[in-house]
Parts: structure tokens; sequence; C-alpha cells
DNA sequence: GCAAGATACCCAAACGTTTGGTCCAATCGT
DNA sequence: ACGATTGGACCAAACGTTTGGGTATCTTGC
């Protein structure tokens, strides 16, 4: 189309209309006021036919400049090749490109230092906002970050004081041990994912809260921390299986990832998940369905997630109140924890 | 630390120095030669002293609007929950970050239309260039964006004409061949990902060639596209069990999850991969090692494509040479094929 | 026919940088 | 001692917008 990106301005459409640029810019921006103050309405269309046919856009950077608002974005999570996090940016995005907003995205791999760095690298960016999806249960880094006056919400994790829109996850544990229990369970071990992460903190205390309820307690060497990967999900499942005594007869962890490294940990062991001991994952992955044993998994809506994360981050931003949300988990039941343990 | 963001500026800085504002962007700016002009070492040194103490963050937003050059570059992929993009990203952000530049990432989920969208936002944003990672092998947008001077490479997959880094394909489909027929397998079918990709079209190209290189071939019915993941992968391998007549006895999808998606329907047969039929993956995704049936896999360096994707725009950006590059794959053998195929 | 009010514009400053010029004083070569 | 050089800084314009205020011209009410 373009010979070789001219780009066009303001100015070059006031010129060739003999307008001031100013009388363009009112035109093409303001719709509904301003607009009509500014210029006839057959001079407003004779700009507007311009600009769409030298294929006007606005330069970003001289709004931003004026207007003192980037409408960026910055976003932070533990990291993009988590799937669990991608969808939840996913959503992130979409909803930002519905309020025409821009988004950073960027990892900090759960690493203090690395969060703090990149929050600056963000504000050096001057986002007019951020979204973490990284916050720590001990929540230093978003207590200054609040101090600072910078706007933000938290997704996927939760820390008291900050607004954040999270699964219901302690919800979801209740429902995973409601259905092992309902099962016939009784032995049960959890990985439980990283210490200071809410997710993996209040999903297995929902799981537990949920067996006490029916007496059963789970021991504490039965609860192992643990990546939110496969490779940490194996590693705990080892720590679990490897441990004296009897084994349990289902396991829970809190990730799916995590859960699947424990399947291949199971089977390693000549136990057949599904058969010899029941294994339920959390956030029911698209893969979840399609493995060799399906998972069963709960549904985490995580795309969602991530859109009323900025919904309520651009509320913050108009000075709107923004109360944190809790979004409904669905436990989705399949072969990994479809049938009573073996007597 | 900051009381309520009151952002530094150079005239703040200048003004508390009794300076120019000028001379303050010099001081900061030019290191080398530039800086010896601009002011004595004495002063260079107060200036920086300052700037360090108020937290001096130079606004991006008038440097862009000023030099007409945002440091941004915008990245394309299918999708971003998709694992193997995602790690590309992550090698690209890694790079960027090291030249102090900032990435924009977005989704084109392969659609045309949303790529041709994508790339116009992208531009609007007024990005310094493009990286591709969901090039269709057509390459018709290809071809406009170049024509209208716009900077960019390829990652992940090829297309003929532009400059691209992406993994020695057709190598590592001949890699998975030479190990099969190693084994004594001569019935293959393969999962070849969707048609219109680089990375599925030269894996299976490799692959055939070599197996052609024994005087093996593979029948048509035996190749069916999918989509790069385990739902794909499922359905792909369901497509070639329910063919009458004999199954083959190994199976090469293009994609790690399209071949954990495969396994699952083996699988539902009652087919054990590894024991009744070989799987091999592409990829090697950190979750193939760790998979119950640990996966054949071709280890693809993604992290570093994505590194060297945007070393190579950097250059192009520079008016430097920016020769394609093909990175070597690595096969893995894991249990999911590591014996013969039964009598 | 005249003040008042729209209407349809234009003016100019400002956002925070960068950068080619200019300018003054001190230093230098001879 | 005098013109040339240079070191050290200032000046001002420009990048492309937005926006509070003008200023003509045209209606309108009476």
């Amino acid at each position: 189309m373009d010979p070789q990106r001219p780009q066009v301005t303001l100015r070059m459409l006031a010129d060739r209309l003999g307008l001031h640029v100013s009388t363009v810019s009112r035109a093409l921006h303001a719709k509904p006021e301003e607009g009509r103050r500014a210029a006839s309405s057959a001079t407003i269309a004779r700009i507007r036919e311009l600009a769409d046919e030298l294929g006007y856009q606005p330069n970003p950077h001289a709004t931003s400049l004026r207007t003192q608002r980037s409408n960026l974005v910055g976003v932070l999570v533990p990291r993009l090749s988590d799937l669990v996090l991608a969808t939840v940016y996913e959503g992130i995005q979409e909803a930002a490109r519905a309020q025409g907003l821009s988004t950073f995205v960027t990892n900090t791999k759960d690493e203090p230092d690395t969060q703090r760095a990149q929050t600056e690298m963000m504000l050096a960016r001057r986002v007019d906002g951020l979204i973490f999806g990284d916050a720590r249960a001990d929540g230093a880094l978003l207590a200054e970050t609040a101090a600072r006056g910078v706007p933000f919400v938290l997704v996927s994790r939760h820390v008291a004081g900050h607004t954040s829109v999270t699964c219901d996850d302690p919800l979801g544990g209740r429902q995973v041990a409601e259905h092992l229990l309902g099962l016939g369970h009784r032995d049960f071990a959890v990985i439980a994912g990283e210490p200071y992460a809410s997710t993996g903190i209040d999903r297995t205390r929902g799981f537990l809260e949920r067996c006490a309820e029916d007496g059963m307690t789970v021991p504490a060497d039965r609860i192992v921390h643990s990546a939110f990967d496969a490779r940490g999900g194996r590693q705990a499942a080892d720590r679990v299986l490897d441990a004296p005594g009897p084994q349990p007869t289902a396991l829970f962890a809190v990730n799916d990832f995590a859960a699947i490294g424990a399947m291949g940990a199971l089977r390693d062991r000549g136990l057949s998940p599904g058969q010899d001991i029941a294994v339920v994952g959390f956030n029911d992955t698209p893969l979840a369905a399609e493995l060799p044993i399906p998972l069963t998994s709960v549904r985490s809506p995580m795309h969602e997630m991530g859109r009323r994360g900025l919904d309520l981050l651009t509320r913050l931003l108009a000075g709107e109140p923004a109360p944190s949300e809790r979004l409904a988990p669905t436990l989705v039941v399949r072969a990994s924890s479809d049938r009573p343990p073996r007597s």
C-alpha cells in the first residue's frame, strides 16, 4: 500500500485541507461534544475521509507525551512458558485490545530480585498500571509498589490488601477432597506447589479442610512442596512414594503439570495411575483430557481471570472502585480418578 | 522510595544544577565522544550523581518522538499458550532486554486476517521492527510487509526470500527416520502438523527423504495433517489407526503435544506406546522426559532461536547484513521408541 | 439594528527529549 | 603577543499531539 513508510501526521492532513492542525485533531478525536464545537460536520467528513485515505495513525508517543498517559499496561508473570500464566495473559491481552490498550509482558521466574527489576523497568517504560501474576504471599514488593501510588491488580494469586482476581482455590481444593472421599479414599498425599504462591496454599488448605470435616487428616510428610511443572511434580511424588510405610491411595497435585510428572513417578514404580492410585490435577489444562490416562482436574477459568484482571485495572485507572473477584472452579472427573481405592 | 510518582525530568536536573537541559542530556546520554565535548568531567559527575539520587528515568515517549525510534519490537506468534512459541518468545525477550529493547507480543491464531490486523496494530504502535513466529508458507502478508519497507525477521518457520532463524527441521526429520529405520521399523505414519507451517512440512520432508534413501516409502494416507496440540495429535492418530489394513509400527509426530495426543489415541486402542508402537515427537518439550512413558523427541533450540531472531533483527535495523540461520537439532531417544518393532 | 450567542475555526503553549549551532573564555603555537 | 584552537557550556528548533483560549462570521431575539 504505502510506498516506503512516510508516516502521516496531523499536519499533513491539515495542510492538505487548508485547516489548522488543532481542528483536524479535534475532528478525529472527539466524537460527542467537542467535535461539534470544533468543525462543521461537512469539514469533519472531509477530514475523516482524507485521514482514511492516507491511512492516518496517530503517533502514540506524541499522544502519550502530551497526555501523560501511555495506554500501556505491564504484566509480570513467573514464566510465559507456563501454560497457565500464558493463558491468563492471553485473556489480559484480549481485554486490553478491546480497550485500546497495549501490554508489555515479562518473566520474573518468581525471583524477588527479578520481580523488582522488572517492575522498575515497566515503570521506566511509563506504563499506566501493572498486573502481577507472580505475587508472593509475603507481598513486600506489592506493599512498596502500592505506597508509590502505582495502580495495579493481581491475577491468579492473591495477597491480602490488594485487589485481585483469582480462582476460588480453596473451593477447588474442597471439590477434589469431596470427590476422592466420595470414592472411599482415606490415604492422601498432596503435591502442594511453591510455598509462596497463594494458589497452591489455598488449594491445599481447601483440600485439607474438607478432609478434616470427615475426620480425615493428612500427615505432614504427605504434603510436599514442588515447582509448578512436570519435573517438580515428579520429584515431589518421588519423595512421597519413597517414604517408608503404606502408600497413599490418592494423590492431589495442585497443578496439572505437576500431576503429569507425578504420574511418571508412579509409572516408574509399576503403579498405574487411575488403577492403583488416583491422581487429580488442577487447572484442567487442554492436555489433561488428551493424556494416555485422562487426568481428573479442576477447571479454573484462566482466560477469564486475565480478562477480569485487566478490566479491574482499567476501573482502577478510572478511579472507580475495583473489588477483588473470585471465579468459580469446576471439577472434571476423568479416568485418572474414577474408581474406588483397591481394597 | 518516591512519595507519589513525581517523574523526574531533564529540566529538573538542569535547574537544580544551574545547567542547561541540553548539557544534562549529553552528559547522561553519550559516554564516548560526545560526552567529552559536552561538559567537564566534574560536571558530568555532578549530573550523574544527582540523576542517580533522584532516580531519573528518561521518558521513552519523548525520546521516541524526538529520535523517531521507539526501541520497540513487535512479535507475532500463533499463540502464546503454545509452549514452543512461548519459549521462543522468552528467548526473544531476553535478547531484547540485553539490547535495551522492549517487545510487544500478540497472538494471531494462525489466522491471516488476524495476522494482518495485528501487524497493522504493531505498526501503529510504531515498532522499529517485527518478528513473525507465525509465517505462512505462502508468504503473502510477508511480501506486502517487506514491500512497505518494514524490517522484520522470521523465527521458527521460514519462507523463501525472507531472513529467518529456524531449527534445521529437515535434518531433524532425517534423524527421526534414521533412528526408526535403525531399529528395524518399516511401517510408518507421520502426523505432519499444519500444512501452512514450514516446520511440519520440513520435518516431514526430511523424514520421508531419509526413508526413501532406504527404499522405504510412506503411503499418502499415513501422512496426516493436524493442529500442533494434543487434541490435534489425537485426532490425526485416530484417522491413521482407524484406517483399514495393517497398522504402522512407528509414528512420527512433528510436535510433542501432537505426540502426546497420539499416545492417548493408542492407549484407547489398547496399544502401548513404546511397546506395541514406537512414538517420536519433536521439540523436546520439558514435558517429554517426565511423561509416564518418556517421549523420544528431537530437541530444537527454541530459546536460542528467539535470541538469534532478535539479534538478527537488530542487525537488520542497523543496516547490517542479516543472513538466515539454521540451528542444529538433536535426537533424544527415550522409552517411547527404544525397542525394535514386534515381529 | 444591536447585544448576545452560536458556529467554525485558528493560535500557541506544552509534554520531555535530542542535536546542530553558537558563543565565550582559556589555552596554545609560534 | 596575536590569531587559532579547543573546552565547556548555552540556545533553539523540532518530533506530533492535545487543549485552553481566542476571534472572526453568522444567527437570533426583540
